[in-house]
DNA sequence: AATCGCTATTTATCAGACAATACCGATTTT
DNA sequence: AAAATCGGTATTGTCTGATAAATAGCGATT
């Protein structure tokens, strides 16, 4: 219980203890220092600890507080500027970016939203994104796909119906519409699915619940496959759309957790 | 000795990796050395010169072919790390990523596939997601927005119509679609919006030609101002549609530059 | 032939120095 | 007294050099 994931940086929670310097020995937590520097002060903006405008603590104070080198803390640092969530220039320090600016569509990024506050809000939006481009992506997919790619869009709704635990069929659940992604043709399609999906499974816990519903999410499915293997893309775009309408009652009705 | 170390600037061209395309004009020294390095390897790894799977050359030797310290080229190695083009672990050196890895959204990366091979086939891509993306912006839009958006959105589209010159309408061009990415209210939408067009913007230099299109594509953008005004979702979804049906056509029969 | 350990190579991390720059307060000028 | 100038100072940018850690490849051993 309250697995809070934070095992990476199990070493950096303890933020400016000037007194007492206990052994950095440890080691294996996660990834590299630096990495996990990143994700820590990354976490920490997008959380809000430090609002956008704001200047953060100088690269000294950061080395110090966390007890590694200048050079590992600049590196951390370079990571999130190229994310668009820093800008440093000399004398003045380090600004966090207003939003605007943040490269959102960043697998880090989004991780950290989905622990920040308003997961609520967060996770309709990713939802809203998912109900416009998933009906698209099926309705393309319903016009170029190949053989091949319908053979691995059927295989994993079958896998569907016949899965037996809940992770098994989770697994081919995300296999199924990473499947009608890819089967859009879309270069750039396929990834932004990715992406949203994958935030949403973080948040995405309680999808399926009763057994009722899964039997009902699993006709939907097999529209869904029925659709494209038949070429028909606007009967996919209105199956998808169905599923989609199913998932956003259960979200508007559930509690965020 | 002339050790004042402003000698990078020129510097960065002289580098002769397998297989590149070499000669390119002066690039854009503005930035920090760590920056310019990690355009420059960056741009190298999205055109093709070192293909997802191979290794790159080690630290000290990007250091020495940019006569840079070891220390910036990290920096500019950590940059792209954080963007996912590299990975890189002790004895191994750094491999380029697969291309399904990369953080494909992302400005720089964008920016950098915009300047490599397959510009047409990146520009459809990046058309048919705004095809997607834009219809049901603006149909969220007619339902979401508020009073002072829709002023937004409705000055944006007086000053396209009152425009003098080119660069001043399609400045209001854009400032009109950006307007009802916002007035969707999706705190996702806006910035997936502003990449893809930012991104199609230097693709695009021959969007507006002749003063026929021009006209009829005026007639477009008011009728979208109006649905929205209206609060007409379906008829401003429709209405964008049209407008890129426009912007298809003039796609699928012009060159690509 | 299979396993194990050694070594070489590369990144990871550290430490310390100097340069460049922009803000801020003291000084000078009008 | 107000404004302009100027130097001090704090912070990032960059360089140098050194050490630690990790692991792929290879040779030795069984």
């Amino acid at each position: 219980m309250e697995k809070t994931k934070t095992q990476a940086a199990e070493l950096f929670r303890k933020d400016a203890p000037p007194g007492a310097a206990p052994a950095r020995g440890s080691r294996r937590m996660g990834g590299s220092v630096h990495e996990s520097i990143a994700q820590e002060i990354g976490l920490r903006i997008v959380r809000g600890d430090y609002p956008p405008g704001s200047v953060l603590p100088n690269e000294a104070a950061w080395a110090a507080s966390f007890k590694v080198s200048r050079s590992a803390v600049r590196e951390a640092v370079k990571m999130l500027m190229a994310k668009n969530l820093l800008s440093s220039r000399p004398k003045i320090g380090s600004r966090v970016e207003p939003r605007e600016r943040w490269n959102l569509f960043d697998r880090d990024i989004l991780n950290w939203y989905s622990q920040g506050p308003d997961q609520r809000g967060f996770l309709k939006a990713l939802h809203q994104l998912r109900y416009i481009i998933e009906p698209e992506a099926a309705a393309l997919a319903a016009e170029h796909r190949s053989a091949e790619q319908m053979a691995v869009i059927s295989a994993a709704c079958a896998d569907m119906a016949k899965a037996q635990s809940l992770p098994e069929r989770t697994e081919a659940d995300v296999r199924f519409h990473l499947a009608i992604l890819k089967g859009s043709g879309n270069e750039l399609l396929f990834p932004l699915g990715v992406l949203i999906e994958s935030a949403l499974d973080k948040l995405f816990l309680y999808v399926t619940r009763e057994a009722n519903d899964l039997h009902h999410a699993q006709n939907l499915h097999n529209v869904i496959e029925r659709c494209i293997r038949k070429q028909k893309p606007q009967a996919a775009r209105l199956a998808v759309r169905k599923l989609m309408d199913n998932t956003s009652a259960i979200i508007d009705r559930g509690g965020s957790r």
